[in-house]
RNA sequence: GCGCCACUAGCUCAACGGUAGAGCAGCGGACUCUUAAUCCGUUGGUUGAAGGUUCAAAUCCUUCGUGGCGCACCA
């Protein structure tokens, strides 16, 4: 950090001098009594008259975002928490002795203040203030006001200075919660309890993916941060909950990209004696209510495309999609027949894809994901890349599955839970074989898990929504940094 | 991990081989209804870092750093 700049050492000083005179911007604080947005809603169309009339007294705290000072007589806008400005007006005739402290102000103080509200000349509602103090002096210089600041990496890095100044990025934010907290009402409405599983596990299962490695000493053992809570979920309708949902992070050791932070936000539900089927209808009615609530409407842009959720959304199965593609399941099926097929529609494979990877899943992603846009239920998937997952009744190749596609990405991910457990140690021990292969991802066996299992788990269906994803998609937000206020980056220098 | 692009004052940007500049912010001054206030004056730079080419490098070359985008992996 560059700590000998010249502007902060002109702050300082004028820090220093405000304590000469007996005021610590440091201090005790400030109560405001109001709310800059409750003001504005409440008297922001009263009229000049109507005000002197109601003499009405108010007080104010936030940060100096703009000052336009006239000798003796200056403007200052602030922005408080309820991320409306309030103008505030100090005349020297009222404040007399004091008004000269305001030299001493800088854009980025916070201040609190009390006075009287009336109306400018040109109609906009002002604090007249009748007392002031500064709440905390600012030594660093904000952006500047009009271009605002741009940098990406900044806004990530000091993600503080781009709430300051770019109220989108709180905007973005507060849809963030308010949808998280619609799934919350949502689920707990239906009757579902919510709980917290173990992020540190000393076997990372559940999904396929990259763990990341810790350490506890006093154990002596390997833990490996969770990369999804799913077994533990499970265990816990073995033991007799029948409505659990977890809204937490999971961490994966992979690439970072705009669609991808190593910690992400998930939540997975479960509920017993449902099926996936149940849960397609669920999810349209979930995400649904939390558009509703966030958005507004069913019906949003997302960039250039249009996106509409009134439900019912498409369904169509795993390789129903591909053979719409022109893939046939009997082509697809054969790993050489699908290579070649691959190859000459100008599908990239790559060169050094594990044995225990199939190739109808990259050609899956390939060609139809991105064909996606709206709201599309993919299901009935292929039991070799669903290892927890109910095989179908009627074809034991596939499975009791389904995957939610919005805008081309993957939006949900839920299955009709395996609760046989000689079938569940049978595809783990197909997982290991696979890991064997070189395919780092596979399952690791779970002996705990499939104790639990052996004691009897009801039938149940289960599923998981990126909730990071979702808020993009809400928010029309095109980099997952965007919806996650501290996105992982290097350290400076 | 690979490829492409970017990095210049606190912020937003110029200068693209020939003396590093502007606007905003800051500092000094004027101003009692402004809102990108205005007006006069003014400070501020190891041009991301280190090497190299050249009489001369912000500019060309190499390496490194950080970031963005794309690819790969995945959600």
């Amino acid at each position: 950090m560059e700590e000998i700049n010249e502007l902060i050492e002109q702050r300082k000083k004028k820090l220093g001098e405000l304590r000469s005179i007996g005021t610590d911007p440091y201090d005790e604080g400030f109560s405001a009594a109001h709310y800059a947005a409750e003001l504005i809603n409440k008297h922001g169309e009263s009229d000049h008259d109507t005000l002197e009339a109601a003499n009405l007294r108010c007080s104010v705290a936030g940060r100096i975002l703009a000052m336009r000072n006239f000798g003796k007589l200056a403007f200052i806008h602030i922005a408080d928490a309820s991320d409306e400005r309030i103008q505030l007006c100090f005349a020297r005739d009222i404040l007399q002795d004091k008004y000269p402290i305001i030299k001493k102000f800088d854009v980025g103080d916070i201040v609190g203040v009390s006075g009287r509200l009336f109306k400018t000349k040109t109609g906009e509602l002002t604090v007249e203030v009748h007392e002031f103090k500064i709440v905390s002096k600012s030594l660093r210089p904000l952006p500047e006001k009009w271009h605002g600041l741009t940098d990406v990496e900044t806004r990530y890095r000091q993600r503080y200075v781009d709430l300051i100044v770019n109220p989108a990025v709180k905007k973005t934010f507060a849809m963030r919660s308010r949808i998280i907290k619609a799934i919350r009402d949502f689920l707990e409405t239906k009757g579902f309890i919510e709980v917290e599983t173990p992020m540190m596990h000393p076997i990372a299962g559940g999904a396929a993916a990259k763990p990341f490695k810790t350490f506890h000493n006093a154990l002596d053992i390997d833990l490996y941060l969770r990369i999804a809570p799913e077994l533990y979920l499970k265990r816990l309708l073995v033991g007799g909950y029948d409505k659990i949902f977890e809204i937490n992070k999971n961490f994966r050791n992979e690439g970072i990209s705009t669609k991808h932070n190593p910690e992400f936000t998930m939540i997975e539900f479960y509920i017993a004696y449902k099926d996936y089927k149940f849960l397609m209808d669920f999810t349209e009615e979930l995400i649904c209510d939390a558009a509703l609530r966030s958005v507004g409407s069913l019906k949003f842009k997302y960039g250039e495309l249009d996106i509409d959720l009134t439900p019912p959304w498409k369904r169509l199965t795993f390789f129903g999609a591909l053979e719409e593609k022109g893939l046939p399941e009997g082509t697809a099926r054969d790993p050489e027949k699908s290579v070649e097929w691959a190859r000459r529609h100008g599908i990239n494979i790559p060169k050094d894809l594990p044995e225990g990877k199939l190739i109808f899943d990259e050609i899956f992603s390939e060609l139809v994901e991105p064909t996606l846009v709206q709201p599309t239920f993919i299901t009935d998937y292929p039991v070799e890349i669903s290892p927890l997952a109910k095989r179908k009744k009627d074809n034991p190749a596939l499975v009791d599955r389904f995957e939610l596609f919005v805008v081309g990405r993957e939006l949900a991910n839920a299955f009709s839970e395996l609760n046989d457990p000689i079938d569940q140690r049978g595809r783990f021990q197909a997982q290991s074989e696979a890991k064997k292969m070189g395919d780092e991802e596979a399952h690791a066996m779970d002996e705990d898990f499939l104790r639990a299992l052996e004691y009897g788990m009801p039938p149940a269906a289960g599923e998981g929504i990126g909730i990071d994803r979702l808020v993009m998609l809400l928010t029309d937000s095109h980099s997952i940094r965007d919806v996650i206020l501290f996105p992982q980056l290097k350290p400076e220098q």
